[in-house]
DNA sequence: ATTGAAAGAGTCTCAGT
DNA sequence: ACTGAGACTCTTTCAAT
């Protein structure tokens, strides 16, 4: 497998085992894949600058912090030139974590989470049916979540 | 605001902080939060013991490791008494990175990461066309993230 | 429950290969 | 490009509050 960047396999070993830990020491990385901390050290560094490795985030049980609406919501706009500017408002609710512009049964994506059922009502009829450009929305809410993983480079390797 | 656990306003803070950057030191968000290197050690190891942390996450540039396709697919079953049957199937598959059983338009949704259309396509057709259980099969292709961030806990506080 | 300090562990740099 | 060692920083523990 042949990487558009200078990736080796390595690399890929580093980000694999990241992908589930990202808070494992270079020193512990290292003696798994039998290489230096240092080395580790010096391609976690590289990762970074060529911006393939973007950052770390906390895996936070949502539910304990007093989140328990998860929902989808597929949005059909008017006119698909109007992605960037329906974006922009979406930007704007904090409780919209994700957004991606899509092709299928909807024109545009979006994940919600929210403290209960009252706030993921109020977002949709008083947030969402003002944006200009929405035609209209399709809420999917989660029961469940079954499981949620990072994908499996090693495969690749 | 409330919450069901021995969850306090430093708590969330701290969340909110490591929420976009799990790597900041001790030391450092000790400063930022006012209290000793000490005490954001103690309340991280609580938050870890009581479930409310669930560990750390890289955040990788899937297309600079060869992963250009993001998908969504909505799945309609035959009887919702198979999700659990079906979820098992699903979860074989590696490129599935996410499901959850949903109410709405679909019975569960998931999310998938593949290399190229090619290998969502075979998923699509070999891997999915023979699960028993599954009715049929909407696919929602991603062709840009506008954005994914994690929730904003702050306002909580 | 928080602090400050000491001990231990890890990161980061660099000269050598 | 990798290593090992030294300098530095951070985590982790704990007695005192």
């Amino acid at each position: 497998m042949s990487h558009p960047l200078n990736i080796d396999k390595l690399d890929l070993q580093i980000i694999s085992e990241m992908s589930t830990d990202a808070g494992i020491s270079y020193a512990e990385l290292g003696k798994k894949l039998f290489v230096s901390g240092g080395t580790i050290h010096v391609r976690i560094k590289k990762l970074h600058e060529m911006g393939v490795i973007k950052g770390t985030r906390l895996q936070v049980n949502l539910r304990a912090i007093g989140y328990d609406v998860l929902a989808f919501i597929g949005i059909y706009l008017e006119k698909s030139s109007l992605y960037e500017s329906v974006a922009k408002q979406l930007l704007k609710i904090p409780q919209i974590v994700r957004l991606n512009y899509t092709t299928g049964s909807y024109s545009m994506f979006a994940e919600i989470i929210c403290k209960d059922s009252g706030e993921l009502r109020k977002i949709l009829q008083d947030d969402l049916q003002h944006i200009k450009g929405i035609e209209r929305t399709e809420t999917i809410i989660s029961l469940e979540e079954s499981f949620s993983r990072p994908i499996n480079v090693s495969e690749v390797i």
